[in-house]
DNA sequence: GCTTTAAAAAGTAAGTT
DNA sequence: AACTTACTTTCGAAAGC
């Protein structure tokens, strides 16, 4: 019985200094993407859950972390996509999916669905574009959710389309090769979405 | 609900009374085929020139067929994947004409082989669309990404099958052992949408 | 876990013309 | 801007690293 309870001591330890590294990781990776301090929080309570799992044997603890902090972003709405936190760690967008699949799937997290209106603000304020802007983008992107045009759609680039609208419509006119660049799709796409937003919404664009 | 033993992809897509109904469509089915004897690859290789064999690679060699079209993939222990067959009949047919070209080419072949599908994949069309945002919400087992893939995964559990939904109402469905599964699992998908309310008009 | 095969769905991406 | 090609997701088996 002595050694079973050494056993568990041990196992009980090496999670415990797993965990202890995984919040330096945190940590840094939440320093480097500029996410406000509460995040770390429910990245830390996701990583323990997952680790007191047995979900990080054998995987990269970086890469369960990253999984652990985008987690985190989607549940408190901070928007940032799985690219923004993988390109930060060796493992690669692949693992962090996976590893964020994992993490979903195994814990039962409800996520909730990712809602384009929260992209909003980081692309104007790169942009330097009027709060009129970012609340006249916002109003096109609920009503394009009521008609079921975002289904299936990447968030980023239907908050690209409806920036580039305001923008137009509230004579701040910025190029879509800006807005793509600022949001991180193709101008191609943002075009696409502009495209069926306008025609579906029956969006009048001012003149020229 | 279809008439017993009747194909989906038989039934029109509407009722008389205009209700939607689905129709599925086998895309691919995978199997393994046991011969049940040791090959030389190498043999093949030299007899067959239209196979690619890459042992460094990949241990399988790789064997494309016309008509039907499947591609093989052939190893020394004798077993096989073929995949690409788009029915069972295409798949049987298949494996005879793979097995009587080994043996014209002069690779002896005693036995019978033996065939077990694996997997089989399916498409198929709802002819109403999908609140995929609902249905994330209220379905059990089933992931929406919309940032990495545009359409819900979705695992049943019974018959085990992962279904991809799409809001156009297509979707895509894998992982099936018997075709009677897709068939089921597409009537049972549609009527859970609907109970859910997450049905919508396209 | 990876490697190889095939196939569909819809969205996004990249390279040409 | 159109086209083409290609990659994202799902599944399973084979033999070997």
């Amino acid at each position: 019985r002595l050694r079973r309870l050494q056993a568990k001591l041990r196992a009980t330890t090496s999670i415990e200094k797993n965990i202890e590294q995984a919040a330096r990781e945190i940590t840094r990776l939440i320093e480097a993407l500029n996410l406000p301090r509460s995040v770390i929080d429910t990245a830390m309570m996701i990583y323990r859950q997952a680790a007191e799992k047995g979900l990080v044997r054998g995987r990269s603890l970086e890469s369960m972390a990253a999984a652990a902090v985008y987690a985190a972003c989607r549940i408190r709405g901070i928007p940032r996509s799985i690219d923004d936190i993988a390109e930060l760690v060796k493992g690669g967008r692949k693992e962090v999916a996976r590893c964020y699949r994992l993490i979903v799937r195994e814990l039962r997290l409800r996520m909730p669905i990712v809602d384009p209106v929260r992209y909003v603000s980081r692309i104007t304020s790169a942009l330097r574009l009027s709060p009129a802007v970012e609340k006249r983008a916002a109003e096109i992107l609920i009503r394009a959710r009521k008609m079921g045009l975002t289904a299936g759609k990447d968030p980023a680039g239907l908050a690209a389309a409806a920036i580039y609208i305001a923008a137009l419509e509230l004579g701040e006119r910025r190029t879509q090769k800006e807005i793509a660049a600022a949001a991180g799709v193709t101008e191609v796409t943002v075009r696409n979405r502009y495209k069926e937003l306008v025609q579906k919404l029956n969006i009048t664009l001012p003149a020229q | 609900m279809p008439t017993g033993g009747q194909k989906l992809s038989q039934i029109e897509a509407r009722s008389e009374a205009g209700e939607a109904r689905p129709t599925a469509k086998i895309e691919n089915i995978v199997a393994t085929v046991s011969l049940d004897q040791q090959l030389d690859l190498r043999l093949i290789e030299r007899s067959i020139l239209t196979v690619e064999y890459n042992p460094e690679q990949f241990p399988g060699l790789v064997y494309r067929l016309d008509e039907p079209k499947v591609t093989a993939l052939i190893f020394k222990s004798g077993k096989m994947v073929v995949t690409g067959a788009k029915s069972t009949k295409d798949l049987i047919e298949a494996v005879k004409k793979i097995v009587r070209n080994l043996k014209k080419h002069g690779i002896p072949i005693y036995g019978r082989p033996k065939v077990q599908i694996q997997n089989i994949v399916a498409s198929a069309n709802l002819n109403v669309c999908v609140d995929l945002e609902r249905a994330a919400l209220t379905l059990e087992n089933s992931m929406y990404e919309p940032e990495q893939f545009p359409g819900l995964i979705h695992r049943m559990d019974e018959p085990r099958v992962v279904l991809l939904i799409f809001s156009s109402g297509k979707m895509v469905i894998t992982g099936a052992k018997r075709e009677e599964e897709v068939y089921e699992a597409v009537n049972k998908i549609y009527e859970k949408l609907k109970k859910l309310r997450a049905i919508r008009p396209c």
